[in-house]
DNA sequence: CCACCTTTTCGACATATGTCAAGTATGTGC
DNA sequence: GCACATACTTGACATATGTCGAAAAGGTGG
């Protein structure tokens, strides 16, 4: 990735129309892959399962390091990564810190990755023989 | 990541239950998190994005090439990545190499993203002290 | 203030990723 | 077969990422 990492705020719950609605801009696409990124580790997906199906629905670090069976400051490093991106929430109780799910957040990336938006002719179709794309 | 990366297949349209329907499997964690990691960057969101929103819905390498202003064996790389993550597929016409969204594919995610499944109460609720959790 | 607990930050390291140029493969047309 | 076009693979490089242990920061209770 020889290319400079902006530094970019994306901890609002969302930002966009979605992938095929138009040709995407750059920005919205760096906006998005940003938050897929966040998601895109199977430790970070446990987490956020794990969250998801607790009673409560937040639980402390501790707890959360010893469900994905890691140091607690690499559990730390992971949630700070999915604090980062929007995905989840934390508060402090005395020596503890809780984390939850921020539900607006992945609903809002599953609107943006919705395929059929304003084509729901392409949804699951098999045509093969329509175009004429051709080079140049 | 000093963590032997394993070789998995995950072309095929989906895995799994979504992650709020229980605490998510180390295997089924990692099924989601390579596709997801397919689509967690900037030229690939876009490079869906503009095969969704193109006529005839599929594009040869060449014409995305120039969609993202990337050489050809870069977005022959993502393309690649792309496909090996079951998102989008190929097909050969001549000399050009023509690819589609697998919206399918895309469909599977959103699904296994849903965090409401099972627990519609905990959609968006405001709930603050309701838990026990506490260490050890 | 001090001993203790939980969490985060900081180095250090190994591995993964994105990019391009150059070479190779696949297909077209003369 | 040869010249050409498009696509893919490989090698090299810089940057990003995941992991841990150690140290620091934040909070509790004597």
């Amino acid at each position: 990735m020889p290319k400079a990492l902006p530094v970019i705020d994306v901890t609002e719950p969302i930002c966009c129309a979605p992938v095929s609605a138009a040709p995407m801009s750059d920005d919205a696409a760096l906006q998005v892959a940003l938050r897929l990124k966040a998601l895109a580790d199977p430790i970070r997906i446990r987490l956020v399962s794990i969250l998801l199906t607790a009673e409560a629905g937040e639980l402390c670090t501790c707890d959360l390091a010893a469900g994905v069976d890691l140091a607690e400051s690499t559990t730390s490093h992971h949630l700070g990564q999915l604090r980062k991106a929007g995905m989840v929430e934390s508060r402090r109780q005395g020596m503890n810190v809780f984390y939850r799910v921020r539900s607006e957040a992945l609903e809002a990336l599953r609107a943006v990755l919705d395929p059929t938006c304003c084509r729901p002719d392409r949804s699951a179709a098999t045509r093969k023989e329509d175009g004429a794309r051709s080079p140049s």
